[in-house]
DNA sequence: GGCCCAACAGGACATATGTCAAAGATTTGC
DNA sequence: GCAAATCTTTGACATATGTCCTGTTGGGCC
């Protein structure tokens, strides 16, 4: 149970005994998706929040012109969802799909609450976690407002090192608001 | 104390007795502010969140060209602060500043905690009051990813209705990542 | 080895948005 | 009520990015 990636990124922000993570675990189900799988189509309830423990998944969504938009990456020890959808149990607006072969934990809501209920210090893990991706995202925000796709494209680079390497430019060019041309060329200018 | 704003606000998701909101209050500091004061400074420690009673807040960031690109407005029952440096006692990178006379409830950092310990509930309420938040970033992300800007306008509009009347173009403009005459151009479309 | 298909780069042109400058319009302060 | 300051609109032009298209590359697969 020592050095369980979960247990590391909970006890990051509130300690646990042994039993005590045992006792968290069982409120997860073990997951295993095949690269290309959708884990949560559009339109379906998100019935699960997911810890990535290998893989990478992606939060996308499709405009009514057909093209797509990647909300969201998740690689090792990312919590990943529509968030929307799982926490007012409504239908998914977004698709949750797997761009390698994918290990993951699943949590319902009810198992989150009830957690977060039983054992106040996990309460105080997610309020941890939900506000460090807010910051996260009043960041990216920040960086539409002031930043060109070039400087966008280089604080990507620095909060996913390595995904460069794992996904198609044309996903990296849809995460950054721009098209797979218009990375092509920044790229370019780089060298 | 019924229909107190922040009361109000807290029942939406708790219930608290008279008692335990009076408890809750005594956490929180009355504050009142001119138009144009500067409530936090960019590059002080931000030891404030505020909850506003009335009037209307807002927080910037100036990019290194001289611009200056607004991340958020706080207008009644919002809650505005620069949260990284609230939630990690850092300095500040955004300044936080007022558009009209202003009151509103500060809390501490060290207060929020103690509230939640003390009242997990109120825990509870900060947690959900964060994922609203980070569901609200999520969509702002998704809106600049698939939306040009006579759409973020609109958006903006269903957002925050009577904005629009309370603050300059210009400054609409800038939390819509246009300049001022992109979004003058827009109106003229419209008409 | 040869064949697909996905990914990628690049050119030519279209469009949205930015920049700069100036003129009106509105609000604010005295 | 007037003068100053702020805000908005508009035009001409520059630039960034989008769109459409074509050709190349390289890996997976029979």
């Amino acid at each position: 149970m020592k050095g369980h990636p979960l247990r590391n990124q909970i006890e990051e922000i509130v300690k646990l005994t042994d039993d005590e993570f045992v006792f968290v675990l069982e409120h997860f189900q073990k997951r295993i998706f095949k690269k290309h799988q959708i884990v949560l189509h559009e339109g379906d309830y998100a019935r699960y929040d997911y810890f990535v423990l290998n893989g990478l998944m992606r939060v996308s969504r499709w405009d009514s012109n057909g093209k797509e938009h990647i909300l969201q990456f998740g690689m090792e020890n990312w919590w990943i969802t529509d968030a929307e959808a799982f926490h007012y149990q409504i239908k998914s607006t977004l698709t949750v799909d797997c761009l390698e072969d994918t290990k993951a934990l699943s949590l319902t809501l009810e198992n989150k609450e009830k957690l977060s209920h039983e054992l106040p210090k996990m309460q105080n893990f997610f309020l941890k976690k939900t506000t460090n991706g807010y910051i996260a995202l009043q960041k990216r925000i920040l960086c539409f407002l002031s930043s060109n796709a070039n400087d966008r494209y280089h604080n990507l680079l620095s909060i996913y090192p390595g995904l460069i390497q794992r996904v198609p430019k044309a996903m990296i060019a849809s995460y950054l608001g721009v098209t797979r041309e218009t990375l092509s060329r920044l790229a370019k200018i780089e060298a």
